[in-house]
DNA sequence: GGGAGTGTATGGTTTTCATCGAACACTCGG
DNA sequence: CCGAGTGTTCGATGAAAACCATACACTCCC
């Protein structure tokens, strides 16, 4: 049948729930970063969390996607073998007004 | 003679020339929230360091102030034995758009 | 059903950061 | 010149967080 996953859901918390605190933290690190950057520049649940460019291991990653959940920047759905992302971008400007165009700014030179 | 100080002046680094991982990581702690948050409620060069109802000791105080310059988030002044703070509102505005007004806003309720 | 691919969970190490206590520097008022 | 008030610096401590290697769970395809 469709739509069965003998697979426990990641648990996601909506942006309207989530303190600034926990999401400026969220925000606060260099591998996030690049996550949510890399995810805002391409299209929704094109991207599986293997298939990101950063210097960690695949458990430091897993890590950091549950961060990016808690804190109301993802949304992941499970597509086979596969756990697809998405960026929550509405929501989340929806909560957050103006954050995430800061973070996904290109740095003005230093 | 006026404006003679024989204490080091502080350090302050321009908002333009900090990185968005220093002001998000500079902002991602409680009592720097705190701080901020307190500092943008009163006048300006009316709060010197000692005057913040926040739990922690001088030193760590001190620290605080020092990551809040280094992110161009506070300018300091030596008023007498004192010295005395200042949110960099216009400037930190400049730089990162949103980001004060989201921090410094009523956190909705849970 | 076996094996490859993908992600999570666990346990332990390392690093980072907030904190404190104590010592020091400076300013001001007696 | 001394003492009180204020803030910084230093060294050490403890807690939090990032990280890795390993082991495990699930899905798909052959």
């Amino acid at each position: 049948m469709a739509g069965t996953s003998h697979r426990a859901a990641p648990e996601h918390t909506h942006p309207d729930e989530v303190p600034v605190l926990t999401a400026l933290a969220a925000l606060a690190d260099p591998v996030r970063l690049t996550l949510v950057r890399e995810l805002a520049a391409d299209a929704e649940w094109s991207r599986s969390c293997g298939s990101f460019d950063v210097p960690v291991g695949k458990a430091a990653l897993s890590h950091h996607f549950s961060v990016l959940r808690a804190a109301g920047l993802v949304e992941q759905r499970d597509e086979g073998p596969r756990r697809v992302n998405r960026l929550r971008r509405a929501e989340f400007e929806a909560r957050f007004p103006g954050l995430l165009d800061l973070v996904l700014r290109p740095e003005p030179h230093l």
